[in-house]
DNA sequence: GAAAGGTATTATGAATTCAAAATACAACCA
DNA sequence: TGGTTGTATTTTGAATTCATAATACCTTTC
C-alpha cells in the first residue's frame, strides 16, 4: 500500500520546465517570461518562481535579477569540463561497483549489454542508446553510493541535449561498442581500477562526438554569464 | 568602477541560513520554523521559502511537504561516501592542475606549504586548517575546471561541520602534514597521476578523524528521509 | 484513567497584491 | 535626422492574503 503524497506543486513546475528544456522546447539563451510559462502550466508566479530558483542551482537556467531567467547557453569548455567531472565519476562508480556488485547484479549487466549488442547489429541506434544509458545507469547503481548517484545524475541533466544528439558516426560508434565489450570483461572480472580506467575514457570519447555534431558553440561565441 | 548589483534577498537568507547551519546554530535533524527565520531575518516569507527550495536542493535540507525544512541529519554512509566522491574530485582536481599550473601558481602554493609546516610546528590548529585549506582550494582552482570546482564546493558545504571538527589527534596530523609534503613534491614535478593518488587517500584519511570524533551518528541511527 | 473523536489553533502551500526596476516608446531638442 | 530625456507599460521582487493540511488540545465515552 504505497503512501499518498501530494507533490508540491514547484517540483511538479520544475519537471516540467526540466522537460521542456532537455527536449529544446526553451532554446539555449533564450529569455523564460514568467508569464508566459504561467499561463502554459496553469499555476501562479509563487510555485512557478520557486522551481526557478531550483533549477538555477541545478545549472540549468541563469537568473539575472530583475531580469528575469534564461537558459544557460552550453559553451564547448563548460561540456568539456562537465565531461572530464563525468569521467572521474563513472570511474569511481565503476571501482566501487566491483567491490560491491553481486553476481545477479553482474548477470543483469551482461543481459543488457548482449541486448545493447544487438541493437548495434541490427544499427538500431534509439534502443542502443537507451540500453546503453541503462547500463551505466546500473554501474552506479551498484556503487552503492547515492550521494554519487545523485550528483552524477545532476551533471549529466545539464549536458543530456548535446549527449544523446542524434549524430553518431559509424567509426566513433564501433569504438564506442568495443569500449562497452572490455567493460563487462573487467566488471566480471570485478578489477576496479581497470574497469574505471575504461569508463574514464569511454566518456572522454563522447566529447568528440558532442563537437563533431556540431551542436556546442565555441566558448568564443558567448559567456552571458561573465557578465 | 564595480557594477552595482542588487543581490536577491532570497540569496542572502539562503548565506544566512548555510551559516547558521555551518556553525551548528541549526542542529541537524531540527525542525525549521519559517515564521522564527522569517522575524529573525526581518523578512517575508516569500524569498525565505526561496531560499530554503535552494538549500533543499543543495543537499542542506530536506522539505516534507506539509510539514516544512528540517536541516539534514548526516549520516556514516553518507559522510563515507561524499568523501570518496570528494576524493575522486581532488583526485582529478590534482591531474588537471598538472596539466594547467604555470610556474607563478606553483610558487604561491609552495609559499602556503611552507606557511602551513609554520603553523603546524607551531600547534596552531586554527590557523593551519585555515592555510591547509587555502591550499586544497589553489588546486582546485588551478584545474581551470569550473563544473569541477563548483561541485567539490557544494559537496564540501555539506559535510563542513564534520570535517572541521575540533577534534585532531596528533598522529593523524603528522600524517596529514606527511602527505602534504609528497603532494607539493608531485606538484612541482607535475606529476598529475601521482598528485590524484595522494589527494585522494588524503581526503579518505579524514573521515578516520571524523568518525573518531564521534560528531556522526551510525546510520543505524536515523535514517529519516528514507520515509 | 485511558483512548477515541472532534474542535481550535498553527503552519504550510499557493494566489494575489503592491512596489520597484527595466524596457518600450514618444516627444523634444540640437 | 539622430540622439536624449521623460513618460507609460511591462516585468520582476517581495509582502500580504487566503486556503488547506497538520498539530495540539479538549471533551466525551468506555
Amino acid at each position: 500500500m504505497s503512501k499518498i503524497h501530494h507533490r508540491s506543486l514547484y517540483l511538479e513546475v520544475a519537471d516540467r520546465v526540466r522537460e521542456l528544456i532537455e527536449q529544446g522546447d526553451l532554446a539555449p539563451g533564450e529569455r523564460i517570461s514568467e508569464k508566459q510559462l504561467c499561463e502554459r502550466f496553469g499555476v501562479s508566479r509563487t510555485p512557478l518562481r520557486e522551481a526557478l530558483k531550483v533549477l538555477a542551482s541545478e545549472g540549468l537556467i541563469e537568473l539575472l535579477p530583475n531580469r528575469g531567467a534564461r537558459v544557460v547557453r552550453l559553451t564547448l569548455k563548460m561540456v568539456k569540463d562537465t565531461y572530464d567531472l563525468m569521467g572521474a565519476l563513472e570511474g569511481l562508480a565503476g571501482e566501487l561497483a566491483c567491490q560491491n556488485i553481486s553476481d545477479e547484479e553482474i548477470k543483469v549487466i551482461r543481459a543488457l549489454h548482449d541486448e545493447m549488442l544487438r541493437h548495434y547489429r541490427d544499427r538500431n541506434l534509439p534502443d542502443y542508446f537507451q540500453v546503453n544509458q541503462r547500463i551505466h545507469e546500473g554501474i552506479l547503481s551498484a556503487s552503492a553510493n547515492e550521494v554519487l548517484q545523485e550528483t552524477y545524475s545532476n551533471l549529466n541533466q545539464r549536458v543530456k541535449r548535446v549527449r544523446y544528439s542524434k549524430k553518431m558516426t559509424d567509426d566513433f560508434w564501433r569504438k564506442a561498442v568495443q569500449d562497452h565489450e572490455h567493460m563487462i570483461l573487467a566488471l566480471e572480472a570485478r578489477d576496479g581500477r581497470r574497469l574505471g580506467q575504461i569508463l574514464r575514457d569511454h566518456l572522454c570519447n563522447k566529447l568528440e562526438v558532442a563537437s563533431l555534431a556540431g551542436v556546442i558553440e565555441d566558448e568564443t561565441t558567448l559567456d552571458v554569464a561573465t557578465s
